[in-house]
DNA sequence: ACCCTTGTGGCCAGGATGTGACCGCAAGGA
DNA sequence: TCCTTGCGGTCACATCCTGGCCACAAGGGT
């Protein structure tokens, strides 16, 4: 058999976790021990660090390194890694939603489409949060289709609704996908209006790589994060609210999860948190959450008219206690 | 060089999907043309589909087959993915828990420690939901270890803390991890009592591969979960409420989660949403989160009492406009 | 219609290398 | 202590891989 397909099969085999013997290998890839030996000489070279035991029950294993070998996956893997990888580019997990984004399209495009399919459909059937039907939510598939394009080099053709609601046809070099809170913006060159642009993801439809590459042009910005930042001028309104704790400081750090704000002594038994979120609907339904029960010492007008939204809907539903 | 890391670098460099021209890849590979077309050759051989354009601004690509070719990722994306099969391993994704946890097995099984690190800081940072606060969680890397140690057939040692909190050690041979709901159990023979048992993952500490392998018992049962079930006996318990939405089932459709329950028409201006869940809490919440708002028609003792519960809470809070 | 670019694949010759067999050896486990 | 299992050297043989050359096909542009 090829040494390469040989090879990539004992690269699998290795990556199953488990002891594999020598004797037991070499049948499996049909060759000689001794052949299997020099391919397991061959891994080290290529940097993929093989343990080995010896004596009764010894055998290879695959370990860590310092890089990562070529993961063969099988169809379930795949599609497990895909749906993460999706809520997590969804903005279910903040600060790595470009990185999950650029693996899922690094993945969606060698996925078969049977496997494709089936991460659709895993996808729409559990989605991700409650709370995504107040941003307008971007599809997978079309951040994947974007991404791919600008990693492509590839001129892209999308329709687009402006803020106004008028839709136009837009012709353009992608340049970055930008996550901030949890939108999505799109850097690109606009080939008719010959300018630098940013979209905004959720308003834009049926994105279409036409096939025609370009060379990327220089951004006027240090970055693209820095562009959008820059385009949407205004900072997008954070939100406080500042609460007391009936707890001290070391047992609330170990309940308070961490992404919610930044804690502070209040006294031996207490703990001030200040909580910050982008979305005040958010703030306030998490702050109802907290546990033990927290009172609020400030926050702002926003977080307080939530609030009040907030009970009003909780009194409509406890109302009726058995309508 | 070596042609077998030939074939891996070529792999790599079509993933990162451009075109390639054959010049290009031949330079980069310190080959001939010939020889990459030979290579591009080899690939198909192996399954791997290479698109090819000819002409001016030819070259090659990677595109979809029917296996999913050995993925070679970068550093980062081997973090997002890390951390995408976390979250939805820890149950932020249902239905695809375990396979989630197998994947992150392989992947963490070959990840340099330098990168262990960063996952593990970045889950540490961002969590997942809120409310996991209410059911015990099970760290990551605990159940990374055990479903290591199933895979490789490897005697398992670890701490177990009793319904009564009293605390033992256990040797066992771990059979497999099942996820029910959002708790995760081991299905596992136990050496010392010389029967199967299932532990709860959240009770278990310092689990502990001793390297002793052993060959797999059989179960009684058709499988792990159904094991899982017979040894809970009672069926976890489902939280139901009933509500009437002011919009037409279509419309409905469209805007409730599918996850959130059933819907059926009631009327033609009106939709019945049976919202089903395992957390009277988690029910309580998304219902008050509905948009547009929905009324309450009924619901088990445990969703009313839960209702009150959080109207107390938010009362509490929203009491204080200006505290 | 024509030309240019770029991938295709056959053929050849020479050299590199992959393979199995055999060996004595080292390192664990029982 | 013995047995198992991996290690790596050497050898001879067959295989293959490589680069160079070629006539050809398929796009794109003029």
């Amino acid at each position: 058999m090829d040494p390469t397909a040989r090879i990539l099969r004992l690269l699998s085999l290795l990556q199953t976790y488990r002891h594999w013997g020598g004797d037991e290998l070499s049948d499996r890839l049909g060759v000689s021990p001794r052949t299997v030996r020099r391919d397991v000489d061959r891994l080290r070279e290529l940097g993929y660090p093989v343990d080995t035991t010896r004596g009764t029950g010894g055998g290879y294993r695959l370990s860590a390194g310092t890089r990562i070998p070529p993961l063969l996956l099988d169809d379930d893997e795949a599609v497990a890694i895909a749906v993460g990888l999706r809520t997590a580019a969804g903005g279910g997990v903040t600060g790595i939603e470009e990185t999950s984004l650029q693996a899922l399209a690094k993945l969606q495009q060698v996925l078969p489409p049977k496997l494709r399919r089936r991460v659709d459909a895993l996808a729409e059937a559990t989605e991700t949060t409650v709370f995504r039907g107040r941003e307008p939510s971007v599809p997978a598939d079309v951040l994947v289709a974007v991404a791919q394009a600008c990693r492509g080099q590839e001129q892209l053709r999308f329709g687009y609704a402006a803020a106004d609601g008028t839709g136009s046809s837009r012709l353009v070099e992608p340049h970055r996908l930008v996550a901030r809170g949890r939108r999505w913006y799109l850097v690109a060159w606009d080939l008719q209006r010959d300018a630098w642009r940013t979209f905004r993801m959720d308003r834009l439809t049926g994105p279409f790589g036409n096939g025609v590459r370009f060379t990327p042009r220089e951004l006027p910005a240090e970055d693209a994060a820095a562009y959008v930042a820059q385009a949407l001028r205004a900072v997008p309104q954070r939100h406080e609210a500042l609460l007391s704790l009936p707890l001290p400081l070391d047992r609330a750090t170990e309940r308070v999860p961490r992404w919610l704000g930044e804690l502070t002594a209040d006294g031996p038994d207490r703990t001030l948190l200040r909580a910050t979120n982008d979305s005040p609907e958010w703030l306030a339904i998490t702050l109802t959450m907290l546990e033990p029960e927290a009172t609020l010492v400030d926050a702002t007008p926003e977080v307080h008219a939530e609030l009040a939204t907030l009970r009003r809907k909780v009194d409509r539903l406890a109302a009726r206690p058995a309508a």
